[in-house]
RNA sequence: GGUCCCUUCGUCUAGUGGUUAGGACACAGGAUUUUCAUUCCUGCAACAGGGGUUCAAUUCCCCUAGGGACUACCA
C-alpha cells in the first residue's frame, strides 16, 4: 500500500454546497496535503433530471471562498481529466460492455411500472426488496428479439450469492456484508447514463484514486463497489465513511433552521478560516487540547485515526466564540474589502472611498475586537457615519438626566476650545473636569458615550471621539442637550 | 420489515483495563474595565441500561434501548 494518496471531493450539482459536504471536502483536502498527495475535485452529474445549472458555479465559489482549492478538476487541468462525468459517458459504456462481456451484468428490460409494482408487492408481503432478476437468465434469442425491437433497457450487475464482503472502513474498521441482501443494481439507465455506482467507481480507479473518503450514508453501497473493483478485477482504495453534520435538534441541516450552505454561512458574517478552523473539529479533534488552529497546524495534526464515527451537531454559538477569535486578529485592511460595498451601499461612504482610507482602517480597528460575526460589526459601525437618530431607551432614561445636562453644557464648552482630539489628550481632559467638579468620571463619560454614538455600547470612549472628530462630537452633544433640555422640561410639564 | 452504522457533561470532544474522567462552547457567580466586548478566577454538568470477562471495567465481549443510513433507471 505506497501509491500516492490520491483524493477526491465528487459533489453532485443538484444544489448549494451544503456544510456537511464541504467538510467532506476539508477532510479530503488536509488528508490529501497531510500525505502531500492530490486534492481532486470531480463533478458527478450523472442525474440529467436533477441538475441545478447554478450549482457549478456556487460549488466552486463556495470551496475558493473556504479555501479548498483543488490540484485537479474543473478549472485545474491534470492528467485523469475529463473530470466532469457528462463528458465521459463513453467510458462508462465501454466498461459495461466489459462487464457483459465477461458475464458479470446483463440487460434488462423490465419496465419502471413493473419495478415499482414489484416494489409495491414486497413491501405488502414484508419481503425484503430488490430486483428479482427476471432478466438475469434471459436466451440470446429472447435477448435479440427485445433488442431488435428497440425495447429500452439498463444494464444491470450480477451480484454473485453467498458471498461475504467484507471491506476495512478506515473510520470503523471491519464492516461485512452478505451479498445475499444485495440486489443487481443498474450500471447503465436506459438513458445511457450511468448511475452513481458504475461511474463512482470506474472514475476512481481510472483516476488513481488512493482513499475515498465519502459522507457515511455510501456505507451500504461499499460492499456492491468493492464486488464490482473485484468484477473489473482492479484493486479497490481504502474507503473511509465521514459522520454526518446534524442542526441542533438532532435534524438534519436546513436552510430552514438557519443556516445550511457555504454561502449562507459567508452572508452571515462568518471568516472562512473560522469555518475552516471550526468545520474540522467536527468529527476530528488533535488529541490534545488545542482548539484555534491554523489551516497549516490543522494539516500537520490531521490523521484518519483520530476522526470520529459519531455524527456531530454542528453549535453554532461555538462557531460564533471562534469566529469571534478570528475577528480581532483579522488584518483591518481585508476586513475592510469585506465592509466596503455593504457601507457604500447604505449610503454610508460615497463611492470613490477606498479600502486603504485611514480613518475607515481605525472604525475597524475599534470595532473588530467586539464583533463576532462581520455582519455584526457592520451592525455597529453606522453611528461612525451618521448622527444619531434615537438614543437607546433604557439607557436615555438612566443616563439623561437634569445633572448630566449641566455636565454635557460644560463638557462642551471645555471641548470647543480644544483644539488637540487626540484620546489621551481627550482622557485627561475629562479626568481633570471630573475631578474639578467632584464628580466620578462615570458621570461624564456615559452621557458623552449616549450623546455622541446614541448607544450605552462600543469601543473606549475617547478613541471613539478621536476617530469621530471634533465637529461631530460637538454638534451630538448640542442636540443630546437639546434632547435632554426638552424632554425634561416636558417631564416637568407632566408632573406639575 | 430487512441490512448496516452510531452512543463520554446541554453541545463539540480528550482519554485509559486501576484517573479527583481532562479541555472548549454555552450557562451561573466573581475580579478587572468609562460602557460593551475581551481577559482572568470560580462553579454547574457526562461514561445510555443490563449482563458477562477480569483482582479491577467508562475502556474488552454479548444483549437491550435510543438515534441514524440504506433498501430508486437519485446521488
Amino acid at each position: 500500500m505506497n501509491k500516492p494518496v490520491r483524493v477526491r471531493f465528487a459533489p453532485s450539482p443538484t444544489g448549494y454546497l451544503h456544510v456537511g459536504g464541504a467538510r467532506s471536502a476539508l477532510f479530503n483536502y488536509l488528508f490529501a496535503r497531510h500525505h502531500g498527495g492530490t486534492f481532486i475535485l470531480r463533478i458527478e452529474d450523472t442525474d440529467r433530471s436533477r441538475f441545478v445549472a447554478d450549482a457549478l458555479k456556487e460549488i466552486y465559489e463556495s470551496l475558493r471562498w473556504l479555501g479548498l482549492q483543488w490540484d485537479e478538476g474543473p478549472e485545474a487541468p491534470g492528467e485523469y481529466g475529463p473530470y466532469i462525468q457528462s463528458q465521459r459517458l463513453d467510458i462508462y459504456r465501454k466498461h459495461a460492455q466489459i462487464l457483459l462481456d465477461s458475464g458479470h451484468a446483463y440487460r434488462c428490460f423490465c419496465t419502471p411500472e413493473r419495478l415499482s409494482q414489484l416494489r409495491a408487492e414486497q413491501e405488502k408481503t414484508k419481503q425484503n426488496a430488490g430486483y428479482d432478476r427476471k432478466c438475469r437468465n434471459l436466451s440470446p434469442e429472447e435477448e435479440k428479439k427485445l433488442l431488435d425491437a428497440g425495447t429500452p433497457y439498463v444494464i444491470r450487475f450480477k451480484i454473485p450469492s453467498g458471498r461475504t464482503v467484507a471491506f476495512e472502513d478506515g473510520i470503523r474498521g471491519k464492516i461485512e456484508y452478505s451479498s445475499d441482501v444485495l440486489d443487481d443494481l443498474v450500471l447503465i439507465k436506459s438513458d445511457g447514463y450511468p448511475t452513481y455506482h458504475m461511474a463512482n467507481v470506474v472514475d476512481d480507479h481510472l483516476m488513481a484514486i488512493s482513499h475515498v473518503l465519502r459522507g457515511d450514508e455510501w456505507i451500504a453501497s461499499t460492499p456492491r463497489h468493492v464486488l464490482l473493483y473485484e468484477a473489473f478485477g482492479w484493486e479497490a482504495p481504502v474507503f473511509a465513511h465521514l459522520p454526518v453534520i446534524l442542526s441542533p435538534d438532532g435534524g438534519k441541516l436546513s436552510k430552514r433552521k438557519g443556516a445550511a450552505s457555504v454561502m449562507d454561512y459567508k452572508n452571515a458574517g462568518y471568516l472562512p478560516e473560522a469555518l475552516f478552523n471550526f468545520l474540522a473539529f467536527l468529527g476530528w479533534a488533535p488529541g490534545d487540547d488545542r482548539e484555534k488552529m491554523s489551516r497549516e497546524e490543522l494539516i500537520k495534526a490531521f490523521s484518519l485515526e483520530q476522526v470520529s464515527p459519531k455524527a456531530s451537531v454542528l453549535d453554532e454559538k461555538k462557531l460564533e466564540w471562534m469566529n469571534g477569535l478570528y475577528m480581532a486578529e483579522r488584518d483591518s485592511r481585508s476586513l475592510a474589502e469585506e465592509v466596503l460595498p455593504v457601507w457604500k451601499e447604505r449610503g454610508y461612504l460615497s463611492s470613490e472611498k477606498t479600502s486603504d482610507d485611514p480613518w475607515l482602517l481605525q472604525i475597524i480597528d475599534l470595532l473588530k475586537g467586539r464583533s463576532k460575526r462581520i455582519t455584526e460589526l457592520i451592525d455597529n459601525s453606522s453611528y461612525f457615519f451618521k448622527d444619531p437618530e434615537s438614543y437607546e431607551e433604557k439607557a436615555a432614561r438612566k443616563t439623561f438626566t437634569p445633572d448630566s445636562l449641566q455636565n454635557l453644557i460644560q463638557i462642551k464648552s471645555a471641548l470647543s476650545v480644544q483644539d488637540n482630539f487626540s484620546h489621551e489628550k481627550l482622557e485627561t481632559l475629562y479626568r481633570d473636569l471630573a475631578e474639578k467638579s467632584g464628580i466620578s468620571s462615570g458621570k461624564l463619560i456615559h452621557p458623552t458615550r449616549l450623546a455622541v454614538s446614541g448607544v450605552s455600547f462600543g469601543p473606549g470612549l475617547f478613541e471613539l471621539m478621536q476617530t469621530l472628530g471634533k465637529e461631530t462630537v460637538l454638534r451630538r452633544i448640542e442636540r443630546a442637550i437639546e434632547f435632554i433640555s426638552k424632554t425634561t422640561a416636558q417631564v416637568e410639564k407632566e408632573n406639575g
